[in-house]
RNA sequence: CGGGGCGUAGCGCAGUCCGGUUUAGCGCGCCUGCUUUGGGAGCAGGAGGUCCGGGGUUCGAAUCCCCGCGCCCCGACCA
C-alpha cells in the first residue's frame, strides 16, 4: 500500500471528545470515524487489524472443531418470543416492523438464531457434540456507549455456540474453549488477558468466565487475590469479611432523633458503622414481594448478587411501599414485621455480628444490641456483600485487591434454557428424545482492537503486536528526489511485496518529521528508512517502533533481514500462546 | 433514565457574560508557486462557514429568550 493513496487523514491534535488514549489514537491515526453515538466506520488500518484478529479467532475456533456459519442480523420476533427474551429484554433489543408490518429484531446475540438453525439439522446423539460460530455484526442499543470502540452499539463479534448431550461433555468442551481463548489473546499479543469468574446475568446457566484485560481504562471491577490466584468480577466476588463477635447483650430501644442514615446513627451513638445493621429496600422480587436486604452497616449491598437471589433487577423501593409492610424508612429493621409479606435477604455479616444497632420501625428510634439469631430466629443468611479492597479471600489465605479491566471475551455454560424453550431435541442411544445443552462463547473484535491500543501505546501513538499490526513494515523514503532514494525505495517496496511482506510505503514527498509522526500513529512494528545518506553507504535503517532503537542493514539483504525480524517477532508471540 | 459539560471551517479553539469595528477570527490541515528536507519547515498567494436546528425578541442575533436535536463525561443499565 502506498501512503499517498491511503484513505484517512491523520491529525496532529487530540480530538476533544476523546478521553481514552485509544480513542484519541483511533481518530488521530485515521483508524475510525464516528457516524453516530456508538456507531463507527472503520478505515483501512483498523479494518486490517480487525481482519487479523478475526483470522486468529477463526484459526483457534477451527482448531477445537468449530464450524463457521453466518446467521442473519435481522431476525423475526417470533424466534425471540419462543425463548421468552422478546419480553424479557429491554430497549437494547431493537424492534421494528418490515413493510408488511411483521415484527423484526436486530440480533444482539444469537442463541435463538443458532437453535433455530440447528434444531432441524441435529437429530441424533451421534451428531453431538458440535460447535458453530460466526463473526458478524451485532447491534445493541446501549443506553450509553463510551471510549471509542470500547463500548459501542454496533460492533463485530465472534459468537460461538456448542451443543452437548450432557453437562459433563459441556464441561470438557468449555475447558477446551477456555484454552482456545487463552491462545487467541496470547496470539493477538495480549497474554496478560486473564479469565475471571463472572456473573451469568440474564443469559442463564451457572458457570461463566470473562476474559479481562486489566487496565485503568476498563469499566469492570475485578477482584484479585495474588496469594491464592483467585480472580473474579466484583459482581460475583466472594470474600471473607472480618467479623467482630462479642457476647450478646439485652435488646434496648434508644431515642435517635433525625438519625436516619448509618453515619448519623453511628456518630450520634458514638459507635462504628460496623456496629450497625443497614437495611436496604428493593421493589421487588420475581413474585412481586418487597425485598428487605440487610447487611452490616459498614458494607454495601452487591446488587448483582442480590439480583440472583430475588431473580429480578433490584430497583429502589418507594417510601410508601416500605411503609405498606409496616417498616419505617430510615429506621427500619425486620423486628416486629410480618415476614411473610416481605422477601427478607440477610447477609452473613449480620449473623456474624453481635449487638448491632438497627431500626425500631418507629420514627427517631433504634434498637441497640440486635442479634439476628436471637431476635429474628430462623433466618437463613446469604452472601450479598460487595467485597472491598483489603478484605480477606474467602479461604482466608490472602488479601483481595480491586482493579479495573476491559471484558474482551466471555464464555458461558448455558444449560438447556434455549434448547428447551425452543424445542430442540435429539434421540439418544436408547431411542429416547433428549434436550441438548449449550455453551456460548463471545469475543468482541473491535473492543479487542481498542483494548490493544489502550495497553500498547506511547505518547506518539499505538504500538501494534506483529501478529495484528495493520502492516508488518513501514517503508519511509526521505527526500524522494535525492539521488538514488526513489529508486532504492521503489525497489525495496517491490521486493518486499514479492516476498509476501505487508508493507506500507510512505512515498509522499513529505518532510521527515511528518513521515515519522504519521508512522508513529500507524504503529507498525518495523520501519525501514531510505534516505540519501543511507543510499550512499548502501544501507537502510531498520527501526523498531516499540523501543525506538535502530540499526543500519545492507540494502541488498534488507528484505531477508526484515523477513527474519518479522518471523522472530511472530515466533516469540506464538511461543507464548503455545504454552496453553 | 438521573447528574454535569459542550456544539463556531476537516481538526484544535477564541468571540457568547455585556447584541452593533468581525465583511465571523486564530492555529493546524488543505490548494498553487518558490525555497527547504533525518522528528509535525519558511515565504507569498488562495479555497473552505446553514456560527447544531426551529421559532421568538430587536432597527440589528454566533451573542438574549423559548422549544428541539446531537456529542462527551460520571452514574444507573450492560443478555
Amino acid at each position: 500500500m502506498r501512503m499517498s493513496r491511503l484513505v484517512g487523514a491523520r491529525y496532529k491534535e487530540r480530538p476533544a471528545e476523546a478521553t481514552l488514549d485509544s480513542h484519541a489514537y483511533l481518530l488521530r491515526g485515521g483508524y475510525a470515524r464516528q457516524v453516530a453515538n456508538g456507531i463507527y466506520s472503520l478505515l483501512p488500518p483498523a479494518l486490517r487489524v480487525a481482519r487479523k484478529i478475526e483470522q486468529i479467532i477463526r484459526e483457534e475456533m477451527n482448531r477445537i472443531g468449530g464450524q463457521e456459519v453466518l446467521m442473519p442480523v435481522v431476525l423475526p420476533k417470533e424466534l425471540w418470543e419462543e425463548s421468552g427474551r422478546y419480553a424479557a429484554v429491554g430497549s437494547e433489543l431493537v424492534r421494528f416492523n418490515d413493510r408488511t408490518g411483521h415484527g423484526m429484531v436486530l440480533g444482539m446475540t444469537h442463541e435463538e438464531a443458532v437453535v433455530h438453525l440447528c434444531r432441524n439439522e441435529i437429530k441424533s446423539h451421534t451428531q453431538l457434540p458440535f460447535m458453530v460460530y460466526q463473526i458478524q455484526t451485532k447491534f445493541r442499543d446501549e443506553p450509553r456507549s463510551r471510549g471509542g470502540l470500547i463500548r459501542v452499539r454496533e460492533f463485530t463479534m465472534k459468537d460461538a455456540y456448542s451443543f452437548h448431550a450432557n453437562q459433563a461433555d459441556l464441561e470438557v468442551f468449555y475447558r477446551e474453549c477456555y484454552r482456545a481463548y487463552q491462545r487467541i489473546f496470547a496470539r493477538a499479543g495480549l497474554p496478560q488477558v486473564v479469565a475471571v469468574e463472572s456473573d451469568t446475568g440474564m443469559m442463564g446457566g451457572k458457570v461463566a468466565h470473562e476474559f479481562i484485560l486489566l487496565t485503568d481504562a476498563g469499566e469492570d471491577t475485578i477482584v484479585i487475590c495474588e496469594e491464592t490466584g483467585y480472580m473474579a468480577n466484583l459482581e460475583v466476588a466472594q470474600g471473607h469479611i472480618q467479623a467482630y463477635p462479642e457476647p450478646p447483650k439485652p435488646l434496648e430501644k434508644v431515642h435517635t432523633p433525625n438519625c436516619s442514615s448509618i453515619e448519623e446513627v453511628a456518630s450520634f451513638l458514638g459507635i462504628l458503622p460496623r456496629q450497625t445493621a443497614k437495611v436496604v429496600f428493593y421493589d421487588q422480587d420475581s413474585d412481586g414481594k418487597l425485598v428487605m436486604a440487610i447487611i452490616r452497616g459498614d458494607r454495601e449491598v452487591n446488587e448483582a448478587k442480590l439480583a440472583r437471589i430475588i431473580r429480578a433487577l433490584p430497583q429502589p423501593a418507594s417510601e410508601e411501599r416500605i411503609r405498606s409492610v409496616g417498616a419505617e424508612p430510615g429506621f427500619a429493621s425486620p423486628m416486629g414485621l410480618d415476614l411473610d409479606k416481605i422477601h427478607l435477604v440477610v447477609d452473613h455479616t449480620v449473623r456474624e455480628s453481635n449487638n448491632l444497632v438497627t431500626g425500631a420501625n418507629e420514627r427517631d428510634y433504634h434498637y441497640r444490641n440486635f442479634n439476628l439469631d436471637r431476635d429474628v430466629p430462623g433466618v437463613e443468611t446469604v452472601d450479598i456483600v460487595k467485597v472491598q479492597q483489603g478484605d480477606f479471600s474467602a479461604d482466608g489465605k490472602g488479601v483481595l485487591k480491586l482493579k479495573r479491566g476491559i471484558e474482551v471475551g466471555n464464555i458461558f455454560q448455558l444449560g438447556d434454557k434455549y434448547t428447551r424453550a425452543m424445542g430442540m431435541s435429539y434421540t439418544d442411544e436408547q431411542g429416547k428424545s433428549c434436550i441438548p445443552i449449550m455453551g456460548c462463547y463471545g469475543i468482541g473484535v473491535g473492543r479487542l482492537l481498542s483494548s490493544t491500543m489502550e495497553v500498547y501505546h506511547d505518547e506518539h501513538g499505538p504500538i501494534w503486536p506483529i501478529t495484528i499490526a495493520p502492516w508488518q513494515v513501514h517503508l519511509n523514503a526521505i527526500k524522494m528526489d535525492a539521488p538514488g532514494v526513489r529508486e532504492t525505495a521503489e525497489s525495496l517496496y517491490d521486493q518486499l511485496n514479492q516476498a509476501g511482506v505487508e508493507v506500507l510505503f510512505d512515498d509522499r514527498d513529505a518532510r521527515p518529521g511528518v513521515q515519522f509522526a504519521d508512522a508513529d500513529l500507524l504503529g507498525i512494528p518495523f520501519r525501514l528508512i531510505v534516505s540519501e545518506r543511507n543510499v550512499k553507504s548502501h544501507v537502510v535503517e531498520l527501526k523498531y517502533r516499540a523501543t525506538g532503537q535502530s540499526e543500519n542493514i545492507a540494502v541488498d539483504t534488507a528484505v531477508q533481514t526484515v523477513k527474519k525480524v518479522i518471523e522472530n517477532a511472530r515466533q516469540s508471540i506464538e511461543s507464548v500462546a503455545d504454552q496453553y
